[in-house]
DNA sequence: CGTCTATTTGAATGTACTCAAAAGCGGTGG
DNA sequence: CCACCGCTTTTGAGTACATTCAAATAGACG
């Protein structure tokens, strides 16, 4: 699944494939187990092979602010934190039971120096999740709180059924008793 | 600049340099002047040499949101149009009088395929992107609208002196007369 | 100087939050 | 399999945040 994700974007040959194989131990993790602790530096990449993680802040009010979800297929990782080495602002706990690649840091910045190629892969990536975040703050700054609702739930209707009301709130950043009222509509 | 900006992620020798230059080719823009029109594909990414600009969505009432800010040193375009071919959601506009390079969509991926090292610096380019675009999502779900006001001054204190109030408002997704009211405090 | 737009102010309205309580639902242990 | 527990969801009242609209004031620019 994951050199079926890679594909996608570059082709790679067969040594290249197990080489990147062999930096990318996988684990298994069980629903509501965190791997990623906010306030630690996050030194790890993930590729969830299978189930769905969601990333989310925590303020000092104890608010909880969930700032993306990842489902099966996709790339995860508090990237600040992956990339700059600082504390990371999300925590990133498993909705379900899960299986996911794990790449470090140093193994990240082998991996792109052995493999150039991995250069283009990543640029895409990070081109696809830079435009996505910036169509949910166009989203967040323009929308009504019902619009960002029913976008949600048209762009991930798999997702709107695993997770629960008060995550999808505190996704749109609305209260779960607000949400409550704009659905009764 | 260009270059320097270039130099601050990957080093080129002098033909990549004088090869990059000349598919680049530089303009001056007038203040107020747009250089990318919402509802049009655009095929052409920006690097804002000197001056500043101004990026904003229009809705179908009249409503304007600002999606981001460039000032000089920056590279911009609608990145969704750019890459996928589908027309803008944004317009971008001169705040003052500013010189930028132009790269077509074509003469980028000249560019990639003939100097792979410009991999890397997009993809870096692109992180840094999508770390920003996502800390702003969590400035806008989390943190009241004084908060981000204070945020934006300070991160930007430039820019706050550039723009106007109006610009300012619409940028954190509020009304000008609110926020002239958050401001009295 | 005059015009155009930005900013401020205020009143009325609508949107969203807080708090508290009730109802629903899922999981766990007996 | 049922009863209980904890958490989610709903509901409602009261309050705070934010918008709309209109009008006054202040600034920018030709």
């Amino acid at each position: 699944m994951i050199l079926k994700n890679i594909g996608k974007h570059i082709s790679l040959n067969p040594s290249e494939k197990s080489q990147l194989l062999s930096l990318l131990p996988s684990i298994s993790v069980p629903k509501k187990e965190i791997i990623i602790d906010q306030g630690r530096i996050c030194d790890t990449l993930f590729f969830v092979e299978s189930g769905s993680f969601r990333a989310y802040n925590l303020n000092k009010d104890g608010k909880e602010s969930t700032i993306m979800f990842a489902p099966k297929d996709w790339w995860v990782t508090d990237m600040n934190s992956f990339l700059n080495k600082v504390p990371s602002l999300l925590s990133l706990e498993a909705l379900e039971n899960s299986m996911v690649y794990t790449l470090s840091r140093s193994n990240f910045d082998d991996l792109l120096n052995k493999i150039p190629k991995l250069e283009r892969f990543f640029r895409i990536l990070f081109q696809k999740a830079y435009i996505r975040e910036q169509l949910r703050v166009l989203d967040n700054i323009s929308l009504t709180t019902e619009e960002r609702y029913l976008n949600f739930i048209r762009k991930y209707p798999d997702l709107a059924e695993k997770v629960t009301q008060k995550q999808i709130a505190s996704y749109l950043g609305v209260t779960p008793e607000f949400l409550s009222s704009v659905k009764k509509k």
